[in-house]
RNA sequence: GCCGAGGUGACGGAGUGGUCAAUCGUAACAGACUGUAAAUCUGUCGCCCGUUCGGGCUACAUAGGUUCGAAUCCUAUCCUCGGCA
């Protein structure tokens, strides 16, 4: 028996709507007391971060999801507190037989919650991060070699290559690892749903969609914060569509290239997260452009936990 | 019409006789990923063979020419931009 839905993929599939048709189904079934939404976003999390992150509150009305405008846009927010606040939110919904359902499209936060990622609980050490990001790669390379050469040895050629990767490495080995966070479930436990879409019909989905944000007020969205400009988180500032519109706004680039760089950065960040889910081999994939994806995915629903 | 500048790979833009299939940036494609992950980083990127290595073909507006050798020099043509008419 599954234990949670996790429904992922990338940008402009639809993933919250599906997740609130599941949802409502469950609400009407005799076997479970509801679920419980639970959104895997790295950029939702910010309040005042709405219609540029696309947070689908429309679609969403009163339906209560979890991790959604949890910091402000000047805090900081990562994987472990994601981690934190998920398990948090996965253990009540169980407590109370509500089914946990899990959509999002940062296949990086999904991984945290199945393996014990000890070094999660080395917080990062600004001062030593700012000391070490004025030296060159190679300087950072030979110094984490200096300090533990199987480190460096063990790292690909992609992360050796990576500054924030080998500072990282570095922070971590002179703090040492404290303790080890075991996972809630395993993959197994887990059904997970996604969904894909054609890449060329996804770009356009991607681009009508910034087109509609804008429309919506996604730039004087971008004016409120910008503001704040300096305070806000690195996050924020280097997100799809914020990143580009506050480059207009500080007179870097007109408009419409903006548009055009943020429409691009959304392709780019589709391409990367089907990258990374197509190393997950449990998940169920259907084809949004499918009429009757739907069903299949209802129906595969209702066979794992037979409601 | 005259004067000036220029036409380079999907785009921007280097190169100004040989070491050029052509630096670099962007886009694209593939990938990595253990506290920034919508981040950061890696590889490929004219075509065809062959394993690394290599070999062949077609290319720097078009057509000729000079030269052992041209994206680079000369001539003509076409086109673009700036200035003057």
């Amino acid at each position: 028996m599954k234990k949670a839905i996790f429904i992922v993929g990338p940008t402009a599939t639809g993933k919250t709507d599906l997740a609130l048709k599941i949802y409502n189904q469950i609400l009407v079934s005799p076997v479970k007391s509801g679920s419980v939404l639970i959104s895997a976003d790295a950029v939702q999390v910010f309040r005042s971060a709405d219609i540029i992150s696309g947070k689908d509150l429309d679609i969403l009305g009163d339906t209560p999801i979890e991790n959604i405008d949890v910091v402000d846009p000047t805090d900081s927010f990562s994987i472990k507190d994601f981690k934190k606040k998920t398990e948090l939110a996965i253990k009540e919904a169980q407590e109370t037989d509500r089914l946990p359902i899990v959509v999002g499209g940062t296949g990086y936060y999904f991984d945290a919650l199945f393996s014990s990622i000890d070094t999660l609980s080395i917080k990062p050490n600004k001062k030593l991060r700012k000391e070490l990001e004025e030296k060159s790669l190679e300087e950072l390379q030979k110094y984490l070699g200096g300090i533990d050469q199987a480190k460096l040895a063990s790292m690909n050629n992609s992360d050796v290559n990576n500054k924030r990767r080998i500072i990282r490495a570095i922070e971590v080995i002179k703090l040492g690892v404290k303790k080890s966070y075991s996972p809630i479930f395993a993959k197994e436990d887990v059904l997970f749903i996604g969904l894909k879409m054609d890449r060329n019909k996804l770009k356009d989905k991607i681009k009508k969609r910034v087109e509609d944000r804008i429309k919506n007020g996604a730039l004087d969205e971008a004016r409120r914060l910008f503001v704040d400009y300096d305070k806000l988180s690195p996050q924020l500032k280097s997100a799809n569509g914020y990143k580009q519109l506050f480059s207009y706004l500080s007179g870097k680039i007109n408009f419409e290239e903006a548009i055009d760089r943020w429409v691009i950065a959304d392709s780019q960040h589709a391409k990367k997260q089907m990258t990374w889910f197509r190393k997950n081999d449990q998940i169920n994939w259907f084809d949004v452009g499918d009429k009757d994806f739907e069903k299949d995915v209802f129906r595969l629903v209702k066979k794992s936990f037979t409601i």
